[in-house]
DNA sequence: TGACAATTGTTGTCAATGCAATTGTTGTGA
DNA sequence: TCACAACAATTGCATTGACAACAATTGTCA
């Protein structure tokens, strides 16, 4: 007598990633972006640039997940409101290079508070140490599915 | 002098958190999903399905968080497809109950298997005592976002 | 060198999604 | 009991997003 296969959601990884993930995105969506007309995909390019200064499309594609086609178009709406400029890269004639305006740095700078006070947030009631661990582990799991599909 | 503020990624729990979601999405889309002309949203119902058992339409969308008018196209298709069934309730005529099909009910178990196999993969090298202290976090913090947006 | 493959970015197209409005049903308080 | 609010599901419509095709440039190796 085979047992039939089973799935615990309550326990279940993936569905607690991205049951979290959404609620996240949702929170940040209308407690911080929604008063600066940004998507939170256009938060994340712009979270991006901030983080690792100016960045090629297909690096910021790399980053965030979104894909080519759509980074393409989102670069070319924060440009028109004046938050990031486009320039061809120095080096190769193909590749195009992105960076924050004044203005788009300011904007960053105006919204990582909240991204900080939302991550203290929700991370009220965990120890530090759990913390620290649930952090490790993220960045382990990533990397272990990074490896296998490619 | 005030210090500006910072976003360091590689150590920023939504981030990390909203990666990983992304990279198990893939992972599951292409290797158990691709092959049963199930999207990521369709598997999420009949998973709901058969955790829960029949449901409400409006149950799904609290479980899954995909909107409710979606809902109802997916299901739409799931029972054009065999997979599911709708009826009318019998307490409530303005419900819908949703139920997996014996169809239905054999593709999810046919599933299970590879999503079960997705986890471990992805749990290599995390210690079990360290996934225990994840899921926990992530309930945790799902909870606290929960609670402080309503 | 020179043909061809790989890389980078953009555009066209169409299905899918989200939001608002709508329909139909059930609950509730005056 | 009746008017009205709340709930559940669906539909219309505009927008979004993904995929493929394409253009342009750069890398590679025979």
């Amino acid at each position: 007598m085979t047992d039939r296969p089973q799935l615990d959601l309550a326990n279940y990884l993936p569905y607690l990633i991205n049951r979290l993930g959404g609620a996240l995105v949702a929170a940040m969506t209308d407690k911080a972006l929604a008063a600066s007309d940004l998507t939170i995909d256009m938060w994340r390019l712009l979270a991006v640039l901030s983080y690792r200064g100016a960045q090629r499309q297909v690096d910021m594609v790399a980053m965030t997940s979104i894909e080519a086609s759509t980074v393409s178009r989102l670069v070319t709406r924060l440009a028109r409101m004046g938050l990031v400029t486009r320039q061809r890269s120095e080096t190769s004639n193909r590749e195009v290079v992105i960076e924050l305006t004044a203005k788009g740095r300011s904007l960053v700078e105006r919204i990582i508070p909240c991204a900080h006070k939302l991550e203290e947030m929700a991370a009220a009631g965990v120890p530090a140490k759990d913390m620290a661990v649930v952090k490790r582990s993220l960045r382990r799991m990533y990397d272990n599915i990074a490896r296998q599909s490619r």
